[in-house]
RNA sequence: GGUCUCGUAGUUCAGUUGGAUAGAACGCAGGUUUCCUAAACCUGAUGUCGCAGGUUCGAAUCCUGCCGAGACCA
């Protein structure tokens, strides 16, 4: 729709003398009396032609050139608002137009530079298995790197790690005094230890494959340690990832950062820049000048802190020639990111190509009550029991479907919820009763027939369809723009309503003309590509029959 | 104490970058099935957009202050 009236305005403005900069703002307007597409470029206009909207309105609209098999109405309404109205006729030419030409490729948006981006997601270190917290991290990047995927970029599904720190450490730590308990000996357990009972897991399993001399806690045992809890963490992460239907391409180790002297670089570059300054042992780095509060970036430990390899590892992606370098994040981080960012700046990279994500934490409820999952006490749940509990499309959609940026409340209760008042059924269960309905259809003999003209859909219930359909690859393109997956799940569920109102009230097969009923087929079928598509893009089964 | 995020219906949340009478789901009250999946559909009630100022033709949206919730930093 916008993409055809556009093109119509511009000429319309020219005419009346508006600035060729002007921007035209389309919208759909909340209220459907107001038409299907709203502009407000005359009240815009007031100023630089120093007229009344509404009179501009007027010259504007009598200035327009427009095609009545298509447009059925133009009407100004308001303090000048113009409002168009479509005739049937062109949701049909657009719904015929999409589905020959791109069939189950519909939504896919072809872009005239495709952009390469690389997104990183989860990037947990391999202490412990995922907790249901990270799912959301998960869910969230994964979608929004399908989204970027389905806009025609080249995408790079990224996940950054850290196997050499503190943390490891202590999880070496923790894997020793837990095969000292397996031994029988004294133990005691570091402070910070993981409790979790994997870690009985990962010492049992050692001392299976590497046998019991290893009680004396020398580095050469505490690296074993390490080691082997790493790769069985790993390999626990990625199960659960599978599970989620998560594949990463790259998994990043920080450790090469330090190896190919990313890490030096980045210290003297800034050191030359003057950008650092030592303090009582420790390195600085000067963010006064845009605000902020100077950071240590190495300790005077010699050892540096997280933001100093993140910077390193920025640049590092820079340099991989991403034109957009993306991070989803938890608003735990929130505080280094600024930091970051200002700092791939001062080293010359460019700073406006990396765009966080950043989404805020999760509380899960039962019933009213709060239920705390602390990692801490060691008896939180993970995410491994949470998707064995729900399954992984409400996992993923219970995710996706409130905005990053606030705070989720997960209803367990509803999630488990077997009924029309999970809304993931909702959406799975609209494609269901299609793919159900096509399954009938070809029993009865009765097939798609793409040639079958659409000119009988004409219904308000039909329209609307037709309607919704067609706005999905624009709901993709704002999805990208604000790498925000929740308009695709919002959209789905429109289109999943738009549907059921018009199945309810029309048949397919069985209609009363053989026309209507070809007619419906085509629109049923186009319904459910759009439905399929846009699950997919959710990481949510599309379900044949429920 | 400082930085950042958030505050919208009973509840959970949208609100297309400043537009028209602020929307949806759930919940609540009632209704629809000899017919392609009733896990569906239809009808109805519901608001101090945290509070107070400011910016302008126009503010839930932008600015300032205050109140409240959360995250991070020391």
């Amino acid at each position: 729709m916008k993409a055809y009236i556009e093109p119509i305005l511009r000429r319309g403005l020219a005419q009346i003398g508006a600035p060729e900069e002007t921007e035209i703002i389309l919208e759909r307007p909340k209220q459907a009396d107001h038409g299907d597409l709203a502009t407000s470029v005359a009240l815009g206009l007031a100023r630089p032609l120093k007229k009344a909207p509404r009179q501009i309105a007027e010259g504007l609209v009598a200035a327009l050139e427009i095609d009545e098999k298509y447009i059925s109405g133009i009407e100004i309404a308001g303090p000048g608002f113009i409002n168009f109205r479509f005739t049937p006729e062109f949701f049909q030419m657009r719904l015929d137009h999409v589905q020959k030409n791109q069939g189950d490729e519909f939504g896919k948006l072809r872009p005239e530079k495709p952009l390469r981006i690389n997104v990183e997601y989860v990037s947990a270190n391999p202490t412990g298995p995922l907790h249901p917290g990270h799912g959301r991290n998960a869910a969230l990047g994964d979608t929004i790197a399908n989204i970027l995927e389905w806009s025609g970029n080249d995408v790079t599904k990224e996940y950054y790690f850290n196997n050499a720190g503190n943390q490891m450490r202590n999880l070496a730590l923790s894997i020793h005094a837990r095969y000292l308990e397996l031994l029988g000996l004294d133990f005691v357990l570091p402070e910070n230890a993981y409790m979790g009972t994997y870690v009985i897991d990962i010492a049992r399993e050692f001392m299976k494959e590497h046998g019991e001399n290893y009680a004396e806690p020398t580095e050469e045992t505490l690296d074993a340690m390490r080691l082997f809890g790493e790769k069985w963490n790993f390999a626990g992460i990625e199960k659960t990832m599978e599970t989620l239907g998560i594949k990463h391409d790259v998994y990043f180790n920080e450790t090469t950062l330090y190896e190919e002297g990313k890490i030096e670089e980045v210290i003297n570059k800034l050191g030359e820049l003057g950008k650092t300054f030592e303090k009582e042992g420790a390195l600085y780095l000067n963010l006064e000048e845009i605000g902020r509060d100077n950071r240590v970036i190495v300790k005077s430990s010699g050892e540096p802190t997280y933001r100093l390899p993140d910077i390193a590892y920025h640049m590092e992606k820079l340099e991989r020639g991403y034109d957009q370098v993306i991070d989803v994040l938890g608003a735990d981080h929130i505080d280094a990111v600024p930091d970051v960012i200002a700092a791939v700046g001062m080293l010359g990279g460019d700073a406006s190509r990396i765009r966080p994500v950043i989404h805020q934490m999760v509380s899960f409820v039962e019933n009213g009550e709060e239920v705390k999952f602390s990692k801490r006490l060691g008896q939180s749940i993970t995410l491994d029991e949470l998707l064995e509990d729900l399954g992984k499309d409400v996992v993923r959609f219970f995710f996706v479907m409130r905005g990053a940026n606030t705070h989720l409340e997960f209803d367990l209760g509803l999630a488990r919820e077997q009924s029309d008042k999970n809304p993931v059924l909702y959406l799975q269960y609209a494609h269901a009763r299609i793919a159900g309905l096509l399954r009938f259809a070809e029993s009865k003999g009765i097939n798609l027939n793409l040639e079958a003209p659409l000119d009988v859909l004409t219904t308000d219930e039909e329209v609307a369809l037709i309607k919704q359909i067609l706005e999905f690859p624009e709901a993709i393109s704002r999805a990208a723009r604000d790498l925000e997956p929740q308009i695709v799940a919002e959209y789905l569920r429109e289109l999943a309503t738009a549907f059921h109102k018009f199945y309810h009230e029309r048949r397919i097969i069985g209609a009363d003309t053989e026309a209507e009923g070809a007619a419906r087929f085509r629109l049923a079928a186009m319904a459910r590509t759009t439905l399929a598509n846009g699950l997919n893009i959710l990481g949510i089964t599309a379900l044949e029959r429920m």
